[in-house]
DNA sequence: TTGTTTGCAAAAAGTTTGCATAATC
DNA sequence: GATTATGCAAACTTTTTGCAAACAA
């Protein structure tokens, strides 16, 4: 019943923690891929699936509902700033609002409150080159599909 | 080069308030046929797209990547609590959240901050009926999937 | 040995697009 | 009359599942 280590569960592992920002399933595999491992896609969006529900990575959502990835830091999970031009993100200090959804979760009596937050914008990089919409004015498309479209499958 | 206004945009408006809660596109595709309505499935996602571009709606995204949409008060964006086990939404105070947001705006010097913040739990029936572990206790999928299921397409 | 994990191919689901037709301004 | 909206069917994307073979303990 336990979990067992396998090759393809350490070089997902450690393909992760190799990356320095939030990654798909889909480049991921491709990286590992591209670094002479074999394994599978699915064995990829397996163990991102499984290191999601202990909490070994956080998550960010792409507006087509996909899933990015990234390992999370010993000292618990983090919220990100996130530019919506190069997809580059920061994490930023995020007492407040655990301690803002900690008094909501008591207020309201519901159990097992947890909270999603994430913050997009426009980098200072990215907002000095482009236009000031606030829409895609850069190089890179706002949600990471460049990052991914030389992967395709 | 202006909107125009259709019957159909019209009913998915009327729909929309009629909604007590975030439902998903094809749920009020559903209602509106159910209500004897004309209309397409692809005009009321359009519709729906059009109205979050526009800041018309507020917008919940469920695990699977899909998106449920909520008629946004007159006074602006709300954040809700929303049962992981019945699906109901309530909106939360969260003025904290906004001012947090436009603080880590102005100390890194995005523009254009937007953000996301969602928080889940367990209602008190909820709560009450299943167990506690935080995992879909009750009657209901943690995501709507079921509300959506009965029209299936 | 025994129960897990893998990985391919195929399925699934929600959403978007092509395009001819219809409706609005 | 010119432009915009509609809606059907087909396409698309990402992620999941069935299942037999491979593997860790």
């Amino acid at each position: 019943m336990g979990s067992r280590t396998t090759r393809q569960r350490r070089a997902v592992l450690r393909a992760l923690a190799t990356c320095t920002d939030f990654v798909a399933a889909q480049d991921l595999y491709a990286r590992l891929v591209a670094d002479a491992h074999s394994i599978g896609l699915t064995t990829v969006y397996r163990a991102l699936r499984e290191l999601e529900a202990e909490g070994g990575v956080d998550v960010i959502r792409e507006d087509d509902g996909g899933r990015l990835y990234r390992l999370r830091p010993a000292d618990g999970h983090r919220h990100y700033l996130i530019c919506r031009c190069c997809g580059r993100s920061r994490p930023v200090d995020s007492e407040v609002v655990e301690d803002w959804a900690a008094r909501i979760a008591t207020d309201t009596g519901f159990a097992a409150v947890e909270h999603t937050v994430e913050l997009t914008g426009l980098c200072t990089d990215c907002h000095l080159t482009g236009d000031e919409q606030g829409e895609p004015p850069c190089r890179l498309e706002p949600d990471s599909r460049d990052r991914r479209s030389s992967y395709a499958r």
